[in-house]
DNA sequence: GTCTATAGAAAGATAGAC
DNA sequence: GTCTATCTTTCTATAGAC
């Protein structure tokens, strides 16, 4: 997923393109995508409505004006989401191997932290936020997870692999801890996806 | 590590106890531990140096005066801080079994999240916690884990432990998924116990 | 449809009285 | 050694002009 371009998608072309775009949809999809931009860099608590107005290229006050509040549009960027379900290798065997590889090479794909684990872990610890993030954490996630793993224990299983990895996004992106830091990649895909298949292997 | 309780440790008793206490010593040290109370159940970012100071029966000017910040106040109670050193069993056959039963155990230790853990991740969002949480975790937990295993990869190791405790960590306490919830603590135990080991012993 | 201006709340920090 | 009072900044949210 990489970032969308800041220019509106395809909104009718009626009206030439002045100063103020005038544009209601493309104006609330410019926001949301600023939004969901800054909020997985900074978090929810460290983002001003300002700051993702201002990146839009419109004023805070018409922020609120479309999406009533910023809890309300930190919901709306959630819920244009994110999905573990592509991830999901259709060979059983090569799960680990895929998932520790795509894991380990994602700070390379989206060097910003852009990606929808740092939206997550970023707002976890907000009240505000945190609310909002459990159940679409259930529900896109672990739940998809669980379904594909099956059998006994399968929820705990997949809990313990998406926290698998939001750990590994903690040190590495947040705390940016010095043994990840400049590590090998490949070394690192290696190393988690055997520990990926020994949860998904574990009797 | 159950909270001191706010009766100061061993002042010098030359003074009736009025209303104000008036031991220096006595009221830093009160005000550390409610910070360090206040910053592991809420976060750096959540909780107010007001709040910290009332809960140590002080008022806010009075912490400013004995740590300067906010952010130096945050700085001591790292280092007044945590440590793996005490977890690493001598016996590296039971390595996962200890660790994996003593973090399963965790939420029942500490049930209002006032573990060390809980103070690292919900302050890690936070640009200025996030800065200080860096070295003390390099040096107090990844450090001495790494030495412990030894060998090649040893720091990518110890990393790859502490972030899945994190991202553990972070579910259960933060995000409190429902697949982790009400999970029973001997199989989650095992089982992350079989996971710490396929870590430690992965050629 | 978008902006300016501002209300209202909360937080960190400091000055100075006692 | 501790408190009261206040300054300053920052943020969300809203009212109303254009």
């Amino acid at each position: 997923m990489p970032p969308r371009s800041r220019t509106p998608a395809a909104p009718r072309a009626t009206r030439p393109a002045t100063a103020h775009r005038r544009d209601a949809a493309a104006t609330r999809a410019a926001i949301l995508d600023a939004a969901r931009r800054h909020f997985a860099r900074a978090g929810y608590d460290h983002v001003g409505v300002r700051e993702i107005a201002a990146d839009a290229g419109v004023t805070a006050a018409l922020v609120n004006r479309y999406f009533g509040s910023k809890e309300q549009l930190f919901a709306e960027v959630l819920a244009s989401g994110f999905d573990i379900g592509p991830l999901l290798p259709a060979d059983r065997a090569t799960f680990g191997a895929v998932l520790g590889r795509f894991i380990a090479a994602a700070p390379r794909r989206t060097p910003d932290d852009q990606g929808p684990l740092s939206l997550l872990l970023r707002s976890a610890a907000s009240p505000t936020a945190g609310k909002l993030l459990r159940e679409h954490i259930d529900t896109h996630l672990v739940g998809p997870l669980a379904q594909w793993i099956g059998g006994d224990d399968a929820e705990l299983r997949a809990a313990l692999i998406v926290s698998t990895l939001a750990g590994l996004g903690v040190l590495r992106r947040m705390v940016k801890t010095s043994a990840l830091a400049g590590v090998d990649e490949e070394r690192l895909g290696a190393l988690l996806g055997e520990l990926l298949d020994a949860v998904v292997e574990t009797p």
